[in-house]
DNA sequence: CAGTGAGCGAGCTTCCGCTTGACTT
């Protein structure tokens, strides 16, 4: 038994850590947070100074065991979580359930898995920081009243109830998206002129040349751009003035968590869940630091390494030491940031993770390498005929620098590319040109695009919201609530003007494009909305952009020692309180509706609102003696967007499709999507059917198709005792009438050669020996 | 698996932030 015991929080820094102490020490980790917030009741005693109640969450029961047994055989602890606020805290945690004294446990800290940082933070032990301790039992005191407050009313006052939540991070990441969506919806474009002309012309060489000219600013109308050509007919154009300006490109800091997330959604088009998947297994398998981290810092062997790696490729002018500081205020710096442990692999064996750790490497090593230097020529073109000027311009790269191994993308590639310049032509002053023609194409202004799931990472980092261990599960949290849906958006084609001046006569043409269409975006649902508007009439102090920042400093007053926990807590939870039981008892039932207006058959009003089963149109009242007509919305339409029209086309379901083998065939869209429906049987409709159009002849092929699929899914049918053997996606089973047996491993080869006999024991079995539930059960979620 | 849409009341759900596994019907 070694002499010290280390418990840091996670296993792969533990096995790394107990390399470099040695012998004496035995490095445990205890997998993050050791206890938890009870959840019956809150877990909190609000009368009691918001006493909390902690309880060893049952997955966490076999940890804990564990390192109580060894933290009794062993003569020391150390606490090495991180330094964070949380890191302090499940330090405190483990004093608790390990009957540690605070006042005497050793408590240490590195902020990066090195040597020399370890060795130091063993010789410079400190005591637990309690006011740290206190800030986190604040923090998780605050979200567990408003997360558990907040969504029973929800549950009350919803007329969709279905396991809704609000939290203090996820109802303002919906609101986020709610709002881009109503300022994207309410976007009113305006088409404006530009205007570009392209020249031929010599260069000072006598070379054949050809560039491009940019016009004076943007014209309103097509009157205003067509009088400007108008002016240019006849004219002559001769360079006025050239300027050229050196300037500079910078590397971007190294990857922490949300910006790695943004540049794999960008470059690898991955989601953020998938990134942290991948930057996971590339931790665990030792090759980059740990992934979720705010810092920009890089540790000092680190850098070295870096340097070394960067002079033996590029050669020395292409090092330049750098130092990134977090813009992030709310940063908590406990880590590194995102890097590769070694340098010198550039890449790594597993084809799953390559593409992620390339992107870290070469990021890592343009963060520290030189400026980029360019050179920016800006040509001023003057035209005879009025006073107006073209401007061209070109940049051209006199050294690459960083940018040899790595350029950030941005979100709007589109904007990027209309300003992407090439180089330009050695022009002389005073030298004339050649107009081979002067376009004015009208343009549309855009709105803000929707959010991905990375710019939406990116944007609540911006707000101080959420950590770096929370963005991925906050994303999947709000689709799985269904407030929010990642999908794609096709365009719609748009028609352009274009105005030409060419051989001094003006021509007019139309051309078209697609606008609009966006893939894998964040949009809301009609729930996500109604939810959010709710939330901000009755919560409007949480929903607010800036709430989180503010809690923040006062948690920071907690931790520094400036202001008690439990006061904080109490200015926050009465009148938050007050909130909560207003709203149960005033605000009404929410149902989100909205008049379409009158249905020209009846004469009855038609309404879009939310149902108990979702979005749908009503035709009439259920006062009325006739019962009202509904219909369900289509996926990608909303209550507030429906359009009368779309909303009637809707009732033109159920489709009868006419006879196949004597039996109707009817087309409607049910709780699982479009389906057909012959002789009391089912049949999903493939993705490209539509319902409202599909005929008999693309429907029909579906019935067989499912008829041979049973056939091919079938192994064996015991026919007597209703036995089946089965396909299934994981291989081969038995069912008998409603519920599934497991094959034992030895027969899954030969499970088409079961008797009945073998098949009937092999039941009894799993019936005597009912598998054992595991720890946690996992709740079966009703949909 | 393929309905419904009101209201009542049973009995359920829910937060954020630390960490990784377990293993399918």
């Amino acid at each position: 038994m070694a002499k010290n015991l280390v418990i840091v929080e996670s296993p792969a820094k533990a096995k790394t850590i107990e390399k470099i102490l040695g012998k004496d020490f035995e490095v445990k980790s205890c997998f993050g947070h050791i206890r938890d917030l009870e959840k019956d009741d809150m877990g909190i005693d609000i009368e009691n100074n918001f006493k909390p109640k902690y309880v060893i969450p049952e997955d966490k029961e076999k940890v804990v065991k564990e390192l109580k047994k060894l933290a009794k055989d062993t003569d020391e602890v150390w606490l090495a979580t991180d330094e964070d606020r949380e890191g302090e805290a499940i330090s405190w945690h483990l004093c608790e359930v390990l009957h540690l004294d605070p006042k005497t446990t050793k408590r240490i800290v590195f902020h990066e898995i090195t040597k020399p940082a370890i060795e130091n933070a063993v010789q410079h032990p400190r005591k637990l920081d309690m006011d740290r301790v206190n800030a986190q039992q604040a923090r998780r005191i605050l979200d567990r009243i408003v997360g558990f407050e907040i969504s029973p009313v929800l549950w009350r006052k919803m007329s969709m109830r279905n396991s809704l939540s609000a939290g203090r991070v996820q109802s303002v990441a919906v609101r986020l998206i709610v709002e881009r969506e109503r300022e994207i919806n309410h976007f009113q474009s305006v088409s404006t002129f530009k205007v570009e002309a392209y020249f031929t012309g010599k260069d000072i060489n006598g070379k054949n040349i050809s560039f491009k000219a940019d016009g004076p600013g943007k014209f309103k109308t097509a009157e205003d751009a067509e009088k400007f050509l108008q002016q240019c007919v006849a004219a002559a154009y001769t360079v006025k003035d050239i300027q050229v300006k050196p300037g500079k490109k910078s590397p971007a800091a190294p990857f922490t968590t949300s910006t790695l997330q943004q540049e794999a959604s960008r470059k690898l088009g991955y989601s953020v869940s998938k990134t942290m998947l991948l930057a996971q297994k590339l931790y665990e398998s030792g090759n980059i630091t740990y992934m979720r981290t705010d810092s920009v810092n890089l540790s000092d062997t680190a850098v070295g390494e870096i340097e070394k790696a960067i002079k033996k490729s590029f050669g020395d002018k292409y090092h330049q030491h750098r130092k990134f500081k977090n813009k992030n205020e709310s940063a908590q710096e406990a880590h590194e940031a995102i890097r590769p442990t070694y340098m010198e692999n550039t890449t790594v064996e597993d084809s799953d993770t390559r593409k992620l750790y390339e992107l870290i490497w070469k990021r890592t090593i343009a963060s520290q390498m030189a400026d980029a230097e360019l050179e920016k020529t800006i040509a001023k073109i003057d035209i005879s005929t009025n006073h107006e000027e073209l401007t061209a311009s070109g940049e051209v790269l006199k050294f690459d620098g960083f940018l040899k191994v790595y350029m950030e993308s941005h979100d709007d590639e589109e904007e990027q590319e209309d300003e992407q310049e090439g180089s330009l032509p050695p022009l002389a002053v005073k030298q004339s040109l050649d107009l081979k023609e002067m376009k004015a194409t009208e343009r549309f202004s855009r709105p803000a695009p929707r959010y991905t799931e990375a710019s939406l990472v990116k944007k609540l980092e911006e707000l101080g919201i959420g950590r770096p261990s929370t963005y991925a599960p906050t994303i999947t949290t709000i689709q799985k609530r269904n407030y929010v849906e990642k999908r794609d958006k096709e365009g719609i084609k748009r028609d352009f003007r274009i105005l030409v001046l060419k051989a001094d006569k003006i021509s007019k043409q139309t051309e078209s494009e697609n606008t609009g269409a966006e893939k894998s975006k964040l949009f809301p649902t009609d729930l996500g909305m109604i939810v959010t508007d709710f939330l901000n009439q009755y919560f409007n102090n949480v929903m607010d952009y800036g709430f989180t920042a503010k809690i923040e400093e006062e948690f920071d007053e907690i931790a520094s020692g400036k202001k008690v926990w439990n006061n904080m807590l109490k200015e926050f939870y009465f009148p938050f309180h007050k909130d909560v039981e207003n709203t149960l008892e005033n605000a009404e039932r929410v149902k989100g509706e909205r008049p379409l207006g009158t249905d020209a058959a009846s004469g009855k009003p038609i309404v879009a609102r939310m149902g108990r089963y979702g979005p749908m149109i009503q035709i009439g009242s259920v006062e009325d003696e006739e019962k009202p007509r509904f219909a369900k919305l289509k996926a990608t339409q909303s209550i507030e967007t429906i359009s009368l029209e779309e909303a009637m086309e809707l009732f033109k379901l159920p489709r009868n499709l006419g006879l196949f083998e004597g039996t109707d065939v009817v087309v409607n869209i049910g709780r699982f999507g479009p389906y057909a429906q012959h002789d009391k049987k089912f049949y999903s409709l493939k993705k490209e059917m539509d319902p409202y159009t599909v005929e008999l002849d693309e429907v029909a092929p579906l019935i067989a198709e499912k008829r041979t699929a049973k056939d091919e899914r079938t192994i064996k049918i015991f026919e007597k005792e209703k036995i089946q053997i089965l396909k299934g996606p994981y291989g081969p089973y038995i069912k008998q009438g409603l519920k599934n047996f497991k094959i034992p491993k030895e027969k899954i080869d030969t499970a088409a050669d079961l008797t009945v006999e073998e098949a009937k024991a092999i039941i009894e079995e799993a019936k005597a020996n009912p598998p054992k539930k595991k720890a946690p059960p996992r709740k079966k979620k009703a949909e």
